[in-house]
DNA sequence: TTTAAAGCTAAACTTGGCACGTATGCCAA
């Protein structure tokens, strides 16, 4: 079981105890074990056949026996037993924005509310209002709440499908001595999938079916005559196979790479049978298309007049702008990072811890921001290929302004400036408060302009265009987060951004040495966009950075 | 529940925004 997982049932089981009324430090400690155990760098398994789960800082023998108990039995028992007591379904309100467990408690217990339906029951018989506490602004709040919630698709995210994709297909491919590449939305990095897709050379179902039931524990096995497999894969989704051979390889795997509108404006024949995909284009007299262009949303014009943009590619990235250390709520130490950086080929990072308005997270204030200056120092003396930019990630106040004076943000390398809290103000003043932050000489990106969470919180309202305007005219950068969970700008505020003039930097908002692995969703996100390294700042060199930033 | 101090128990946990209702609790970062 991943870390993730391991996580999300402490966690789970620290609203439940919330919600049944235990006592907040006892919640709490589940709250920080399941954090640190989704912060830890190691898989939790090797802590606890190594022994070593007891010294991690926040787990102690209590929580040290419940992750051993998930971990042998894939489930937790005390959750279920807890689950007896009260209902499990109770987590889906929590699951709502703007409510907390405090409160479906209360729920709960004054009105016996158990789940969404029922709370949407209550609202419309207006029973919610009767409640000490609650009055019309938060129903319309919970409503609201249960209108995104609605929306939510259940679909994967590419950061649980695409590692799972490339697992199953390796398995498979060395188990039957074959071919086999994951297709479909995973291939063209869309941020969600319905199913995660592959494409197998086999005819062979069969054995198929042992790999996905002894490797992968996968359930719901259906083989369909259409020569495909299905299958339910726990803790990820549903599996679909479609079944190749080397003859029709290439024009199958770009029908099953999709999208389904990219395919059908192709209008390729069913009768055509082509090895590779390179081949099949070819039958249409069009050169190659990239997985992540195929959206039908003007590629095969582009093609057929051969005017494909050249895609960023990873290996172009020479650097990482946003990343956290343990000075505030980051689990690796300055000289850890580094050293993954150099592992990455990196030429450049950035350390850009929070500042001290996140208190939450330990932010820095000036005084810290010089001594970890220090660290910083001695580090890079030590590192002479890595350029180790003394950055900070800082909060930018209601009124616009930062939460460093303009002499301490002078001292600073480079600026992130991002929103924590209250995101949901009006739209006019949201825009003016980014564009004040956008408006500082000193400010160098904007992290995570939306503040979106991919299925879990909206993104905030602004007006785009000016903020790109402002952006554009001031030569400030717009981040791509390529945390999956983040994904912050979305694809189609990238393009417009880029279309106004901005600059992009595509950035991992590390907080271990594994968060730094996932610049490839961010890079999936820009060639969705259909950026080239020139829109990106940190595929550029070393010099033309430090050009860029004014020194 | 964990941790730090001790040898059993006590302390841990910030900050601002917001709604409700004129002092407090909850939520989210």
């Amino acid at each position: 079981m991943k870390n993730e997982d391991v996580a999300k049932l402490l966690s789970q089981f620290a609203d439940l105890l919330d919600i049944k009324g235990e006592s907040g430090f006892r919640v709490n400690a589940y709250r920080r074990g399941a954090d640190t155990v989704k912060r830890l760098d190691e898989p939790v398994q090797q802590l606890v056949d190594e022994g070593r789960l007891i010294d991690v800082k926040g787990i102690g023998k209590g929580l040290a026996s419940n992750i051993e108990d998930i971990l042998e039995q894939g489930q937790f028992p005390d959750l279920e037993e807890l689950q007896d007591e009260i209902p499990g379904t109770l987590l889906t309100i929590v699951a709502i924005p703007g409510i907390g467990a405090k409160t479906v408690g209360r729920f709960y217990r004054e009105l016996g509310i158990t789940n969404v339906e029922e709370l949407e029951h209550a609202v419309e018989e207006d029973r919610l209002t009767a409640l000490k506490g609650i009055g019309n602004k938060q129903v319309q709040r919970i409503t609201e709440g249960i209108e995104f919630l609605r929306q939510r698709t259940g679909r994967i995210s590419i950061g649980t499908a695409l590692p799972a994709a490339r697992d199953i297909s390796r398995a498979i491919g060395e188990s039957l001595g074959t071919r086999a590449e994951p297709v479909g939305s995973v291939r063209r990095y869309a941020e969600t999938v319905g199913n995660i897709d592959l494409l197998v050379e086999s005819t062979d179902s069969d054995s198929i079916t042992t790999v996905l039931k002894d490797r992968f524990k996968a359930s719901e096995i259906e083989i369909e005559p259409a020569d495909r497999v299905r299958a339910q894969i726990p803790m990820v989704g549903s599996l679909v196979i479609f079944l190749s051979d080397a003859e029709h390889w290439g024009s199958d795997s770009i029908r099953y790479t999709g999208s389904s509108e990219h395919v059908d404006a192709l209008g390729l024949p069913e009768s055509v049978s082509a090895t590779s995909e390179t081949a099949a284009y070819e039958t249409l007299d069009l050169p190659w298309i990239a997985p992540e262009l195929r959206e039908h949303r003007g590629e095969i014009q582009a093609a057929r007049e051969h005017r494909l943009p050249e895609l960023v590619e990873l290996r172009q990235i020479r650097g990482d702008l946003h990343m956290h250390s343990t000075w505030s709520d980051g689990r690796a130490s300055v000289r850890e990072l580094a050293e993954r950086a150099i592992e990455l080929q990196y030429e450049y990072i950035a350390i850009a811890d929070h500042s001290h308005g996140l208190a939450v997270a330990n932010g820095l204030d000036a005084e810290r921001l010089r001594e970890q200056r220090k660290e910083i120092e001695e580090v890079r003396a030590g590192y002479p290929s890595l350029t180790i930019f003394c950055a900070n990630e800082v909060e930018v106040r209601r009124d616009g302004t930062l939460d460093h004076a303009d002499e301490v943000l002078a001292e600073l390398d480079l600026v992130v400036a991002s929103l924590h809290s209250g995101r949901n103000m009006p739209k006019e003043e949201l825009t003016e408060r980014v564009i004040g932050a956008i408006r500082n000489p000193h400010v160098d990106v904007i992290a995570h302009p939306t503040g979106r969470i991919v299925e879990q919180r909206p993104p905030a309202e602004y007006d785009w265009e000016r903020v790109f305007e402002a952006a554009a005219e001031t030569g400030t950068v717009l981040e791509i987060n390529a945390n999956p969970a983040r994904l912050d700008l979305p694809e189609h505020l990238v393009a417009q951004a880029v279309e106004a003039g901005v600059s992009i930097a595509i950035n991992s908002d590390a907080h271990n040495l594994r968060g730094l692995d996932v610049m490839e969703f961010g890079v999936g996100i820009a060639r969705r966009a259909w950026l080239s390294s020139e829109h990106i700042v940190n595929t550029w060199p070393l010099d033309r950075v430090e050009q860029w930033l004014g020194r």
